[in-house]
RNA sequence: GCCGGUUUAGCUCAGCUGGUAGAGCGUCUGAUUUGUAAUCAGGGGGUCGGGGGUUCGAGUCCCUCAACCGGCACCA
């Protein structure tokens, strides 16, 4: 006999060789009809797998969180065949389950277009209602190398190529059909259900390679019932109401053009809006000690070929050429101009750290297909800093980076960052023995600040590692924002030096950091983030005043110049509509406070607000209201614990 | 950049198998002076994304370019 242990502690004997499925049949029978995978020694396998003496078994419902990856996945192989079976000769490469749902990727001769999935998903509500079962069979390499060659699946030959030698070869097969696979997979078609949808078709490149084929995708989203599936639909839908592209056109923000694609053209809300960010980033950093300057958008060739730029990022940059042949180039960075700044006049030891801000627009011509609104341009406005510290310092100011970044997106109501960890790539410049350094400063600073981070191998600037700090926008997509970046290399290149305290010049280290990292980027996402509803603060317009007659015209025309006065972003509505439509209005247009004006208020010279979202009013006196709305409109308080440091002396 | 899709009035969209364009909202004009999510009436507005082709005739079919949308790749 075999004993194993059930997750209630309890210990259960039973005949070797048995399954997950006896073990379920052996508690009860009504147990076996529900389960569909075991938990073995916490991994998650088919029940049709023997279990081993002494293992914990815990047995798995449809309905359990860990089943919906199954379900998804079983959607997939389900997905598969019906596109075989509709369309024989289709090949098959991968079809993994994914966030929300699966794909699964086809090469054909004809693409599938949006009107195939209808077709599709019909089969595969036919393949599913047949419940028939999944068995994993282990087959030779031979024998799958024959089967595959024969069938033209030349994908799965790859993939069978790349397992392992001694790992076990593993087919599921679904009635006639069968795919290479991993597993592990439900009892039947059956169990993956009818809540999913077939959502698009994309291209996508063979083994995420663009050197590779494009093969087919189809998307699905999939969950274990149709009201969670409904709740996502529903979920899709909003989101796409808070779409930046969408409120921007509604909200009169921004628009864009054909004759500068990726270039945003702000109109006066907008631009209010973009201001204002910079105002509140301006006396952030003002506080945490640094200068702000400005450099050229355009120079010449040989700085960007000192900066490196020119060898490792020549593609991504605008190139201008003047009458008299030079070559010039729009500056996709403002690093060198900052270099050159510095590289003014000698600096001490006792001028670091010395931290240079610029709200610097760079040009960087982006693939076409990357473009979407906001969040990915060719032109863009950062909150831009270079930090010229000692090595000594590195690792404390890293630290302040991070506090202050971390600071500026809880103002914003971002408490939820995920920060990533990119190091060396390929195509770098510098020696191995400074990066180790430059990694070691960035890993030092986020492990005490207790932060936890991802580290993504590899993907780090040509000139540094970096920090990327990552919000999500509305439809779940992540988006880096801020970034932090050492850099050993440019001073290097640029010849920068520092007087050390033995007189010794010295080359500083160099810290790249944007906190918003792009303005256009960041207020696409606050934009989606608030759905439009932008707190008062940051409100293009906060409030509107508008009349109920005309007879409070007058009165109209002083409570906005005294708000105006104090400060506040006002417009009147005077014209001659109901009050009702006016309300209705402006309450589309998200406008935060509603003053609204009748003969009662111009008689006792008081106001009447109703705020964005509420059907209630208020009335109060004008400078009641003054004070009300002033309090309320001022930007976060910067945290008082970030004082001017010591370098604050030398200025 | 790659695969697929889309592009008709300011916005959202309709226009069957080719026979020289429509709706709602907005805009404008007039009337209405109005109390918290749409007052009524009338009038303008489009070289159907650009270019080329097929045809007696193209918004509609074909080619091409561009932008946009969804993915993929890219993202210093």
């Amino acid at each position: 006999m075999v004993r194993v242990h059930l997750p209630d502690g309890a210990t259960r004997e039973i005949a070797p060789a048995s399954t997950a499925a006896d073990l379920a049949a052996s508690i009860s029978p009504s147990l076996a009809k529900r389960m569909v995978a075991a938990a073995i020694d916490g991994q998650v396998r088919d029940l049709s797998t023997p279990l081993p003496d002494g293992a914990t078994v815990e047995l798995i419902g449809r309905d359990d969180p860990r089943a919906l990856e199954l379900i998804r996945h079983d959607l997939a192989h389900v997905l598969a065949e019906a596109v075989q079976s509709l369309w024989p000769g289709t090949k098959t490469a991968i079809g993994p389950a994914i966030e929300h749902g699966f794909y699964y990727d086809f090469e054909r001769d004809t693409p599938f277009t949006p009107e195939d999935l209808p077709v599709i998903e019909q089969r595969m509500r036919e393949i599913i209602a047949a419940r028939t079962p999944f068995t994993c069979e282990e087959w030779s390499r031979d024998d799958a190398r024959a089967h595959f060659h024969a069938a033209g699946e030349t994908y799965k030959l790859a993939l069978l190529d790349a397992i392992p030698e001694g790992e076990p070869v593993k087919i599921y097969r679904q009635g006639e059909w069968l795919d290479l696979c991993r597993g592990p997979h439900m009892r039947t078609t059956g169990d993956a259900g009818t809540a999913f949808r077939l959502t698009r078709v994309a291209g996508a490149y063979w083994r995420g390679d663009s050197n590779n084929p494009m093969l087919s995708r189809i998307y699905g989203v999939a969950f274990a019932d149709k009201a969670t599936l409904d709740a996502h639909m529903t979920m899709m839908a909003e989101a796409e109401k808070r779409d930046h592209r969408r409120l921007g056109r509604e909200m009169n923000l921004f628009h864009f053009e054909e004759v500068a694609p990726g270039s945003v053209f702000w109109h006066p809300k907008g631009w209010r809006l973009f201001q204002t960010l910079i105002g509140y980033m301006r006396d952030r950093q003002e506080q945490a000690g640094y200068v702000e300057v400005n450099s050229p958008d355009i120079m010449d060739r040989t700085l960007w070929e000192t900066s490196g730029h020119w060898q490792n990022y020549r593609a991504n940059m605008f190139l201008a050429e003047t009458v008299d042949d030079r070559e010039y180039a729009l500056k996709p960075m403002n690093c060198p101009g900052h270099m050159l700044i510095y590289g003014q006049g000698t600096k001490s030891y006792r001028d670091l750290p010395l931290k240079l801000a610029e709200f610097g627009k760079v040009h960087r011509y982006e693939p076409s297909g990357a473009l979407h609104g906001l969040l990915r341009v060719r032109s863009f406005t950062q909150d831009d800093a270079h930090i010229y510290c000692t090595p000594d310092q590195l690792t404390e100011e890293c630290l302040k980076v991070n506090d202050l970044v971390l600071s500026i997106y809880r103002d914003f109501g971002f408490e939820d960052v995920r920060i990533k960890l990119s190091t060396r790539p390929e195509n770098r410049i510098g020696s191995d023995e400074s990066w180790d350094r430059s990694e070691a400063a960035l890993r030092e600073a986020l492990d005490r600040a207790g932060h936890p981070y991802t580290i993504f191998e590899g993907e780090g600037a040509f000139y540094g590692p970096k920090l990327e700090y990552v919000l999500r926008d509305a439809i779940g997509r992540d988006w880096q924002c801020g970034t932090l970046q050492v850099d050993f290399n440019l001073p290097e290149r640029f010849g920068t030096t520092y007087v050390a305290p033995s007189g010794e010049k010295l080359a500083p280290v160099m810290l790249h950091r944007a906190l918003f990292g792009s303005l256009e980027r960041f207020t696409g996402i606050l934009i989606e983030h608030h759905a439009g509803h932008l707190p008062l603060w940051l409100a293009p317009v906060q409030a509107v005043v508008a009349t109920v007659t005309g007879a409070a015209d007058d009165w109209a025309a002083e409570v906005a110049r005294t708000l105006k006065a104090a400060g506040l972003r006002v417009e009147t509505d005077l014209r001659n509509e109901k009050i009702g439509y006016k309300v209705r209005e402006h309450a589309l247009a998200k406008i935060p406070v509603q003053i609204a004006l009748g003969g009662r208020e111009a008689e006792e010279r008081t106001v009447t607000i109703r705020r964005r979202g509420a059907t209630d009013t208020t009335t109060l006196s004008l400078e009641d209201a003054v004070q009300l709305l002033m309090s309320e409109a001022m930007a976060p308080a910067a945290a008082p614990n970030e004082q001017v440091s010591h370098e604050g002396m030398t200025e």
